[in-house]
DNA sequence: CGGCCTCATGCAATTTTATTGCACAAACTC
DNA sequence: GAGTTTGTGCAATAAAATTGCATGAGGCCG
């Protein structure tokens, strides 16, 4: 993980679609040589996949909405459970345990509000563990990126 | 935008590095037939772009955090304003302006605690608009996709 | 200091893949 | 139902990825 590699992953991360020459000639290599290079990166683990990423408007899906969930009970496997419930969900694009007042956080991509209605009837009906959620709605993206600095 | 561009699209959110050719046997059609598409959905905008997506904890970047800001004063104008200076800092990955109580939601990747103390120094400082802000820390990911239902 | 080992590199040949021209067929318009 | 548009498959071509091999740089130990 050397100079090299560093701008190779932050020129991958921008855009994978480049010829491996481009990037060769970018970073000051032969293409073997920068190909081999990406190659270990991806074998490594470095590099976890390789994926083309939507204009949310253009595929149908303009809604973006932040769910906060509080648990009845706390206990690991209770929001494991209630974790797992929600990966399953499609429209679920992001879903997290995290630290204070509450215990889950959903990130949601969704075609309308008819969509969202029907998701918070099978994640939260009676029979389950939520005490508490607020839903809020994204008005406005700021930064929405895959991008991690090196 | 027929049934075989949503599996198109559905199988390169899933891997954009496989093969036109293989691409093309998996929705049935021939190579040429199918990358005319897959260009076409790239010219029209609804691919926005390939990426390579990254394993944080091998890129050195395993804390994720969630800040949640209530500003000042609310006004369009400097919500934009704050939302363009957190877009500004290359650990935080997404930025939106919401409904409800906050006025902000930021998702951060970092690398360590000292980063985060840096990053919070630098967004909410005295002379900042912000009011209040609340961290809370990301203990276990349930899911986490690029990848939007079709 | 020098030999030895390991590893990354560049070049050139080869293989694989993307791309294009063309003729035909389907769908749609009027 | 004739004409137009749009999508398709095939085959040739162009471009790109991939590999073998020889070279050189750097590290390590005697």
């Amino acid at each position: 993980m050397d100079k090299i590699d560093s701008k190779l992953l932050k020129l991958l991360q921008q855009d994978a679609s480049r010829t491996n020459a481009e990037l060769a000639a970018e970073v000051g290599l032969s293409p073997s040589s920068c190909l081999r290079r990406i190659r270990r990166l991806h074998q490594t683990g470095v590099i976890d996949r390789i994926v083309a990423v939507l204009n949310p408007a253009k595929a149908g899906r303009t809604m973006k909405a932040i769910i906060t969930v509080e648990l009845e009970r706390h206990g690991e496997q209770y929001v494991r459970r209630f974790l797992d419930m929600a990966a399953k969900e499609p429209a679920v694009v992001q879903a997290y345990s995290v630290s204070g007042e509450t215990d889950a956080l959903l990130m949601l991509r969704l075609k309308d509000m008819d969509e969202l209605d029907a998701l918070t009837e099978r994640l939260f009906r009676e029979e389950s563990n939520v005490a508490r959620y607020y839903t809020a709605f994204v008005i406005r993206t700021g930064k929405e990126t895959t991008e991690i600095p090196i």
